[in-house]
DNA sequence: TTATATTTGTCCGTATGTATG
DNA sequence: ACATACATACGGACAAATATA
């Protein structure tokens, strides 16, 4: 299955919705840092949505300092990652 | 007249081609502070592009601190843009 | 209130290029 | 050559906010 509950008609977008649940997995653990989040394709087929979507929840967790990306390599979870809360 | 001097196979990417191109004229005077950049379908035209691309020009120029964007009312010039260079 | 036009926001699907392994 | 992954671009679509009539 897929499409981990993602709500086209939420007030908030699918990018954003999609940015907070990752960012929640990487406050959790569940992503460890140092380790690569799950590849465009997989979350495209993970939350529903197509890569255009991803790659704008990606680019939210830039900004958030919560991941980098290495081109032509992969995105992965930042250290640090003091995400007050 | 519209594709303002706009190379797909130049080394910079069209989007930051754009880019320069309305900085430049936001240092020059052209494009005062607190007016109005040409909304995303003029720009569309002028340079010949796609909407996506024009965007991704303007999301450079908020980077750079040079302009900022009002939903549904459009993108305007900042005022100090101390765009040292 | 309704209608229309404009503008930005978001999303989809697809395609090509480049880099890595 | 092939698979994976990101970067960029195209075109099209609909929603939401704004302004005006």
């Amino acid at each position: 299955m897929a499409a981990d509950e993602i709500d086209p008609r939420a007030p908030e977008p699918p990018y954003r919705q999609i940015a907070a649940a990752l960012a929640e997995e990487i406050n959790r653990g569940v992503l460890p840092p140092g380790r690569p989040v799950p590849s465009e394709k997989e979350l495209v087929e993970r939350f529903g949505v197509a890569r255009n979507t991803v790659r704008s929840a990606l680019a939210v967790l830039r900004e958030d300092g919560l991941v980098f990306t290495v081109p032509s390599r992969g995105t992965y979870v930042r250290d640090q990652s003091v995400t007050d809360d």
